[in-house]
DNA sequence: GAGTGGTCTAGACCACTGA
DNA sequence: CAGTGGTCTAGACCACTCG
């Protein structure tokens, strides 16, 4: 084993198609196609790119199993958005417990799991991190970070007490009146007014006991049980950008999950 | 809108990738190749089916990404199995806390989450399951189930209560010994000994608290926050196999999840 | 009917494995 | 080295959407 196999024990081969993907992605981060917009057709992009219509497909699957894009037969291929009513609930996996035992809704309409939640905000302030969190965020010195709190309610009810917090750098302009009058997921509007594209995240879930004031908050009693969800989310590049720690009352909801 | 409209609206155009998918999923289940072993090559399927290499490509594609098969580059097509160890933990989604911050270990080896979980099994017995599991299950009548409660220990500490439910009719012969001598996940068991291959599940989590019977198994302390994680395993055709309902002691682990 | 993505083919060549 | 899966091409045709 001489040098070069000692550095290049990543592989550095790299197919055609793998190429186009990074340069579409390359195009997406740079906004060159608008989330919600259609990127050119595959035709176009295997002329602009010099390959067969053939290997762009293959880029494009790549791209759009990773849900940066979105195919639609006979019209086109989309750039994926946080404001669509289909990836309404890509992040949150949290649904009402079904009046049916656990399996048996087979046949029930898995549409619209939820009806749409209704939110308050509690907080919204720039502020040095903890460390736990700007090690996460990759913050150095005094950076700082805007702090978001909110309640999400069910029916009335409170079921989710998030607490999070975004790069101020990414996130300047950031306020409570603009949370509050914003109409539909916090995603689309970190999307549509910071330019922040949420792709992947990572989440840790325990078991804890609701102190006191989380307990008011919830509406539940102090020691009850609540799930814990830590996350973090990234953006282009493997590049966390957000951190979140969700209590959730799971007394009528759970998590769900699908293991493949 | 005519009668045959009215009837088809799910459309019946099954592409010829689709149509090869299934026949190779009936052959798995029939037991055609065994887990672990080799199927034909592309070049041979090719040929028994009558269409392109490109087009059995696609089937064993659409196969590899639910875990049915494995490609293995130079040497063919396997397919998968419960007991090798990259399949080992596709279905135990609780990890060790690590000594670190949430993020900051992207560096760190992530091969290997967990060393090897010690068991112990508590019980196996046959009894007429409760409601909630037959309906789960599909079990009619009288139908018998088989019932396994274990303890998942990770550093001599209990950490995982499980309590599971089977089909009696297809696990004929699973005793209290035969569990104990198993070597590995015991899904390896069921495939290997009982032909039941778990393909697929649906967990839902919540918080629950422990109670006296609960907290002594886990040597924590009764009302202490716990994860449960209910589980419905199915096997080829969506036929559900296994219930499972698992109380997680999260003081020291978490549930890992990723959204994508 | 024009334009898009989706399927299928046939053939060439590349990368990887193991004897 | 032969055999496997992996990539790439060029071209034909199909299914879907919309004006």
């Amino acid at each position: 084993m001489d040098l070069a196999d000692t550095l290049a024990d990543t592989p550095q081969f790299s197919p055609l198609y793998r190429q186009i993907a990074d340069m579409l992605t390359r195009s997406l981060q740079a906004g060159e196609w608008q989330p919600g917009q259609p990127i050119p057709s595959e035709q176009e992009l295997a002329v602009r790119y010099k390959v067969s219509q053939g290997t762009v497909r293959k880029a494009i699957d790549a791209l759009a199993s990773s849900n940066l894009l979105v195919r639609r037969q006979g019209k086109g291929t989309y750039v994926a958005s946080h404001t669509e009513a289909t990836t309404q609930f890509r992040f949150l996996r949290l649904t009402p417990d079904s009046p049916e035992p656990l399996s048996a809704r087979k046949l029930a309409a898995p549409a619209t799991p939820h009806e749409p939640l209704a939110r308050r905000f509690l907080d919204c302030r720039r502020q040095r991190p903890p460390a736990e969190v700007a090690v996460a965020l990759g913050l150095r010195g005094g950076a700082l970070a805007v702090q978001v709190r909110r309640l999400l309610y069910f029916r009335e009810r409170p079921v989710v007490l998030d607490d999070l917090w975004l790069p101020a750098a990414l996130f300047k302009g950031l306020t409570w009146e603009r949370l509050a009058a914003y109409r539909g997921p916090m995603y689309g509007l970190f999307e549509a007014e910071f330019g922040v594209r949420m792709i992947r995240a990572e989440e840790q879930i325990r078991a804890v006991a609701a102190d006191a004031a989380v307990a008011t908050l919830l509406e539940s009693v102090s020691g009850a049980p609540l799930l814990e969800v830590s996350r973090i989310a990234y953006t282009f590049g493997d590049r966390a950008v957000e951190f979140r720690r969700g209590l959730y009352d799971t007394r009528h909801h759970h998590y769900r999950n699908t293991l493949g």
